[in-house]
DNA sequence: TCACGATAGATGCAAATGCATGTAAATCGG
DNA sequence: CCGATTTACATGCATTTGCATCTATCGTGA
């Protein structure tokens, strides 16, 4: 308890993280108690809700691992099960050998869809009652503002 | 892209959670990068964390299971680690004979410190540049009083 | 053009994780 | 007080993960 955050720059920042961290672990043991997390493990939802995202509607492999907290190698072998289940189909990149593109299969996009549905209400249960619509919008924006800035190097 | 936000209150929740979610990873995987995960990976680490906040310096092993994202049986082999590295010692609960409590060793005391220096560190350098002092409060209390709706039932 | 280093992804293997289940202790109902 | 249910933790086993390494391709500088 006790955050006097009125302290060092240095602890209050550590103190933000922390508070980040544990938010996210509280609603995400919520969300995988769910039934939406039978069928599919979290980051194998996350890797066909980024596909689902993407305008282009291929991805490359290297691109996904930016988004998913999984190694290089973990997230090879997850879409290796990912098209074994007929979930997204692989091809190699057009322009460079080393490389392969993915997509959604039509049954990864309907299972995505469906799974997507249960999470927005789930994740709309325990949000909205926790914060208002004007402090849900504060929390994106600093949320969005801290990734553009740890990620955009 | 493009989100609007000023649409229904589920789309607004869902979108807050897809930021945090995001932003969470993208600082986890910086921190992850650093040499300060070496010796320790994040749930060990956690662990450790967790039980040197505890102000009694023992904690039972299924309180700790709220705070860490890991089954009850993972967390269980995870200790089962950290006992045989003396970083932690066990001891069954006085009052009930089912449980177990925990506490730091010597050893585990001062690793936890150690790594976390270095973990205090790159979080700061990871947050100082990217909000302000009054934007990390703001982050700080809304992702507090979201953990405390979430977990508090 | 070509050798060299960097990058994309795959793979062997050991370690970590989760699910189902087991055991023991606590709690509850009658 | 006793049997049934629940809770806390451990364990067998299959799956997932990460590290190290491998192959193939790309980019770069001489």
């Amino acid at each position: 308890m006790a955050s006097p955050s009125g302290e060092s720059p240095v602890r209050l920042a550590a103190e933000t993280w922390e508070a980040l961290f544990r938010a996210q672990v509280a609603v995400m043991r919520r969300l995988q108690s769910g039934p939406a997390f039978k069928a599919l493990a979290l980051n194998e939802y996350d890797v066909l809700f980024t596909l689902s995202r993407c305008p282009s509607g291929w991805l490359r492999l290297n691109e996904l691992n930016d988004n998913v907290l999984l190694s290089q190698s973990s997230l090879s072998r997850l879409v290796e099960r990912l098209e074994k289940r007929g979930l997204v189909e692989r091809m190699p990149a057009p322009q460079d050998g080393r490389g392969v593109l993915l997509k959604l299969t039509d049954a990864g996009r309907d299972l995505q869809k469906q799974i997507g549905r249960e999470h927005v209400r789930d994740i709309s249960a325990l949000i909205t009652p926790a914060l208002t619509p004007s402090e849900q919008r504060e929390l994106l924006r600093l949320t969005e503002k801290l990734r553009g800035s740890v990620s955009g190097h």
